[in-house]
DNA sequence: AGCAATAGAAAGATCATTCTTTTCATTACA
DNA sequence: TGTAATGAAAAGAATGATCTTTCTATTGCT
């Protein structure tokens, strides 16, 4: 009994794979499909049985991308109770992902979705991004950190390491974001932690 | 002697405003030229008549609103001498831009200008930015802020702020920046002035 | 043999750009 | 002052390339 040498679902996540670094590299709508069959060798037809359409194609790389960030965020945050360990999971999290899928990082988080995608929830309104509001929100009852609005802190936290991973994906910080996760995390909890009349 | 209802500066002027909201609106590639035209009530051919292409459109929209901005940022920056009022110069400048402009502030921070735009200088490499790795590399020497690498320091500062002006620009965060600025000018300075340890 | 999977040509739509025609302010001249 | 010539500017139809998607013929496994 010989097997195809592809089955379906291998096929199918080869022309994702395909895809997304196409996706990344030169955009969206740069992108032919003629393109993604020779980059990935599986035909049109064989693409179209996949995917209704080509926003399908993009919109399953992009579930599946977020499903899988917030099982590993979620796995990370159990056994926390410290508001810095809360966040610090975070931002290892994070900087992980850059450092070793640093095009997945790029997909989830810098492709401007809605102008391809229809049903589209922006990643700002996502999960992890709420997860990470509620863990600051809780420090403040805790008193670990500074008062304020819940917004606020999130917007000042998450900023601070979203910058840094956007300028390394884009090269202009050229040093390794997990060799250098102090640096950036002090500067986020200062952030949220301090007044400036302290 | 009548004078046309329309001089060509501001028939050209008029395509790229059309243009420009268009770009935000519904993204680059989503965007004809026709459907320019329809916008504008300027036919295809003035339009080619004032740009070589539509990528030439798109960068002279570009360079027109990264020039303003530069100006307006040199002028504010002219008789700060200290560190913080320096970087709160730049914080009220691109709050401003944000409350007043949102969509040039779109335009100018958070397209993927790479995707349509052949020679584009990203806008973290572009002159504001500098300035403000500039100011915090002299605010570490005069011993204002805590030591660090000047990029760590430049994308913490920045990170903060236009987190706050991606989330206002997309309708998350729903309270005016320049009424708030105090709060997330508190957050990016403690970022890059305080030490955890401390 | 039968059938799902696949290939790739073809269809149909749309786009950027070009090109020809028309318009209109200005100028030259009567 | 009135009129015709001129050429830059503008309009929009035409072009040719390219894209997404469909469709039919073929393949290869059971």
């Amino acid at each position: 009994m010989t097997l195809r040498k592809k089955t379906p679902e291998n096929k199918m996540s080869l022309v994702q794979k395909t895809a997304l670094n196409l996706f990344v590299q030169k955009g969206y709508h740069n992108v032919s499909i003629p393109t993604i069959v020779k980059a990935s060798g599986v035909s049109t037809g064989a693409i179209y049985s996949y995917f209704k359409n080509k926003e399908a194609l993009g919109q399953s790389i992009y579930n599946q991308i977020l499903d899988r960030f917030n099982q590993d965020f979620s796995a990370r945050l159990e056994e926390k109770t410290e508001t810095y360990d809360k966040l610090r999971a975070f931002v290892e999290l994070v900087f992980n992902y850059t450092e070793q899928d640093p095009i997945v990082m790029e997909y989830m988080l810098f492709m401007r979705h809605a102008e391809f995608l229809h049903e589209c929830t922006p990643i700002c309104h996502s999960e992890p991004f709420k997860v990470v509001r509620q863990i600051l929100w809780e420090g403040m009852q805790r008193q670990d950190i500074k008062q304020q609005d819940d917004f606020v802190a999130g917007i000042s936290f998450t900023g601070v390491i979203l910058r840094a991973v956007e300028l390394r994906l884009a090269d202009v910080y050229r040093h390794s974001l997990t060799e250098n996760i102090e640096s950036f995390m002090e500067n986020a909890w200062c952030a949220v932690k301090y007044r400036h009349s302290e």
